[in-house]
DNA sequence: TTTATTATGTTATACTATAACAATAAAAAT
DNA sequence: ATTTTTATTGTTATAGTATAACATAATAAA
């Protein structure tokens, strides 16, 4: 059985594709949103956009960074350029507790990051193949990652919880 | 296929064994690094003797606390307890890193904590099953687990270098 | 014994994340 | 429409985990 359709990378290195791939995702998303009547506020938005465009896994603080950034050319506008203030860790943590909870993105434990989800429609325990050299993460729920999970219920009588598998070295293009 | 075999509790809640298991592991860890050639220092063997005894994930900053406790104790003997330095955290990072080199530990990455690795042996990849109630570990290194390796390195073509694959619930006994 | 190497001590700091409370904005109820 | 309630965001402070850089001490090699 092929592989192909259940991996999915996260980069797509044609720079078009990308940016389209952003628009329709958020479209998809605030529609979730809209059917499940939770709030898909700007700031939700905002840093839900910064996972999709960063094209690799991204930290909560270079999240804080860039929405400073985006803060700030935006108050350049303005008049009151000045009054330009932080943004403190618990208003990106917040979002990205909500992001996750909508099973929008992912949390990559192992180098602290985030990406977002590829199929974020279905309940799904993943795995993660995180290349070292290119940065590039590849998200796994195929059949020896179920087998993994039935392994834990059935055979240890574990009841699951949570699941970090996450495995880090080189992709096929990166040897 | 029973899978009895690849699993191995990190817990044995006897107290008895639990101590007798502890002087023996040292021992066969002493043996080890002297075939090696690697200094398995006092420093070394106090760490690695803490967490044989900690009977569930530790936490480096935990073992600073037991360590200076320790070290604390023993000066209480001599005359000169006054001079009883903090320990700082890299002295026992520097231990984990060796810890975890020579195969004798394992890092939890999901909850940032360390447990003894229970075939100190053999190079083996390994999954954990980490139970919320009673702090108990599973170490697998069982089939499945094998497989999802396999899975990385032939169907997605990627090259290990390193795992993490932890699995957080209720055990079996904690149901 | 001297020299080189390895390990540990020490100080400072970076990075990741959350607690607690205040202010604001949106939704629900009146 | 206005009040009341609820949810979200802002703000300040701090907890928890880990490493960098350099000094000292202990061990191994020359």
């Amino acid at each position: 059985m092929s592989s192909a359709s259940s991996v999915c990378e996260h980069l797509h290195d044609a720079q078009h594709f990308t940016s389209y791939d952003v628009t329709e995702r958020l479209e998809t998303a605030k529609a979730q949103c809209r059917l499940r009547s939770v709030r898909f506020t700007p700031l939700r938005q905002q840093i839900y956009a910064l996972i999709l465009q960063a094209n690799k896994p991204i930290g909560a603080y270079d999240l804080i960074t860039e929405l400073q950034q985006m803060r700030m050319t935006a108050r350049a506008d303005d008049e009151k350029a000045s009054a330009r203030k932080n943004v403190a860790p618990p208003t990106v943590y917040r979002s990205l507790e909500f992001l996750l909870g909508e099973g929008l993105i992912h949390q990559l434990t192992s180098i602290n990051a985030y990406v977002p989800c590829c199929h974020p429609r279905d309940e799904h325990t993943a795995a993660f193949l995180i290349c070292e050299a290119c940065q590039r993460v590849q998200e796994c729920s195929s059949l020896p990652v179920q087998e993994m999970m039935n392994f834990a219920e059935q055979d240890a009588g574990f009841m699951v919880s949570r699941s970090v598998i996450e495995i880090s070295g080189r992709c096929q293009s990166c040897q």
